[in-house]
DNA sequence: GCCAACGTTGGC
DNA sequence: GCCAACGTTGGC
């Protein structure tokens, strides 16, 4: 039996909302990665993320945005319950559970790194340059890494 | 706060 | 199914 191998990820949030500082101080270092309202996105946590992989944690809308550590999947992706709920942010009327319409996975904190490694400097690093994450215009919340930038990130890493 | 990029919605 | 209008993301 062939074995899949890793796939790698890179998960978008603002720390203002929901931080890496955030998921450490969760039990288990281990939270749900909920409110995703997109297609794109939805259906690569569905058919592709897998238990077991591994990826970024990105600060974005802030002062600094860039990678500060890693996750791994804990858990693949089932039915993202805030949606149901009228009082949350990311509520969406046309979910409910007899028809989920979005999805979520958890992830559990593997590493912080000591410093950023920030959007400004990784745009200056030439291996990275055909990254998802750097081209202009990029708007997913979560998006594949490949292996040659996942590790080229992780030795630049402290 | 501006604005480029782009996903989503809805009229036709 | 086209596409204009609208909303959101996210860097700057």
């Amino acid at each position: 039996m062939s074995k899949r191998a890793t796939q790698y990820w890179l998960f978008k949030s603002e720390p203002d909302a929901f931080s890496i500082d955030d998921l450490a101080n969760m039990p288990g270092k281990r939270d749900h990665w909920d409110g995703i309202r997109n297609y794109q996105v939805r259906n690569m946590m569905r058919d592709v993320m897998k238990k077991g992989d591994l990826g970024f944690f990105y600060h974005s809308s802030c002062a600094v945005p860039g990678i500060v550590g890693t996750v791994s999947i804990v858990k693949e992706s089932y039915p993202d319950h805030t949606a149901f709920d009228k009082k949350e942010k990311y509520y969406d009327p046309k979910s409910d559970s007899e028809n989920p319409r979005w999805l979520m996975v958890d992830v559990k904190l593997q590493k912080k790194f000591s410093e950023i490694l920030s959007l400004e400097f990784l745009k200056t690093r030439k291996p990275l340059q055909d990254m998802q994450l750097l081209r202009k215009g990029n708007r997913l919340s979560v998006m594949p890494v490949s292996k040659k930038d996942w590790d080229y990130i992780n030795k630049l890493a402290k």
